[in-house]
DNA sequence: TAAGTTGTGTACGATACCGCACAGACGCTA
DNA sequence: TAGCGTCTGTGCGGTATCGTACACAACTTA
């Protein structure tokens, strides 16, 4: 397999770190689909009937409580997977996936990612550094959470979401915002409103564009940093500990 | 090996679980030793040394920010184990993990758990599920950070190290919870003194008494019957999905 | 027993965030 | 162009938690 500049749209890096050979042989079960913004690969507690490698696509995970409150624990870009838990023996997870930018992404049936994972080794290798990653972020997550403010969890979510994107304008809603991180979408706008004044983000009714990055990562707290570079770290680690076919 | 009352404390449920055959290859390297209260078994960003395996201990995951504040992300008792990120190609760890509630566990060198576990199939396995289990009571807590309040917060803590314990008093001072928490130690002393007067607990300095297991689960949120019910789920699939030799 | 250390109780203003209510602006569709 | 649904801006009182400060009580050690 190889990545021109035509195909980058469908790279997802944990896929294109598995070794050629068993690439070939995992390769059939792959399908290449489309996530659109707002779909909801499975919801919490229900049984998992794929795994998704997500290409341009960026999915949240969240964490929905009884009242319907929900708190965002971790996401999901080009660098992993979703439904590790399908790897793990477990066939329910307890989060709920939804797609939070829309994009493209290679859907795996639960049978044969089960099956692959057991008798492929580098993508088992892989799917663990992968998870642990996850573990991380979800640690930092809950971290920040108790300790850091609005307005920088708001940098940190919006500078964590256009590292994975091409462009650095995103479709966005405030209130879609606001349930990512668990709190009032009037929070997020008066927080927004403090960034767009500074000259940091522009915005209108549906779209962000980050104007400065720097300005961003100043405001932000130091979580964004932590979470870039072990994203950082564990695409080298894909690719320094063995051969890859990209 | 065969569990007797006598060697009721040093039990630990996922090494319990350990095909009979795997666990003898298992067994001469692991080493049952001391936890005492506070002792650190590693600092985050440190390189682990060993995994360990919870008889009567408990360990608390941390994770500590630049300033030195610090939020629970998850614990660990006799269900589980500590070192993960050894099984997952990561010598490293984000978090610290600091002994809890003084007790014993077992402890593997790193290079002998992470050779063990390539070539130990019920070990992997029920590794992989306790992971999972571990995933979701980190979810649950950066969710629970963020929606519920101090003293429903203080509930499930207090229930589920109660869980843990064959005792109804563990030994803990306000301060110290309220690291664990990421709180200020004030916000326990108000909890803890509306628990008291309600007479579901009583204390003294450094030790605390539950009175009324009903009364905390009733003022409690949701998070601790969810995490409860992960656990007794993890801890049946450990030995209904195989063989045991307890 | 005395001195020192550590844990707990309490108070008070500051502040971040919530819940609610409502107005207005944007953008889609007919 | 008009109408409608959705998104955003704003205000206001209520509340949980924080930061700080200090008094006192319980245990430890000399």
């Amino acid at each position: 397999m190889f990545i021109t500049t035509a195909q980058v749209t469908n790279h997802n890096y944990l896929l294109t770190a598995v070794q050629t050979d068993e690439f070939e042989r995992l390769k059939p079960h792959l399908e290449l689909v489309q996530m659109p913004l707002g779909s909801v690969l499975y919801e919490s507690a229900s049984r998992l009937q794929h795994a998704w490698f997500p290409t341009t696509a960026i999915v949240s995970l969240q964490y929905i409580m009884e009242d319907g409150a929900s708190t965002e624990i971790a996401g999901v870009g080009n660098e992993g997977m979703l439904g590790v838990s399908l790897l793990m023996g477990g066939a329910a997870t307890s989060s709920r996936a939804i797609v939070q930018t829309g994009g493209c992404g290679y859907r795996i049936k639960a049978g044969s990612v089960l099956h692959e994972f057991n008798r492929t080794e580098s993508l088992q290798r892989l799917s663990l550094l992968y998870i642990q990653a996850l573990i991380t972020q979800m640690s930092l997550t809950a971290a920040c959470n108790r300790h850091h403010s609005i307005e920088q969890q708001l940098c940190r979510w919006l500078l964590l979401t256009i590292d994975r994107l091409s462009s650095n304008e995103l479709i966005m809603t405030q209130e879609l915002i606001a349930s990512m991180l668990g709190v009032r979408r009037e929070g997020i706008t008066e927080a927004a409103g403090n960034l767009k004044n500074a000259g940091f983000i522009n915005y209108r009714r549906g779209h962000i564009t980050i104007l400065d990055r720097s300005g961003l990562e100043s405001l932000s707290c130091e979580c964004y940093k932590v979470v870039k570079k072990e994203f950082d770290c564990l695409l080298s680690t894909y690719t320094t500990t063995q051969h890859s076919h990209s």
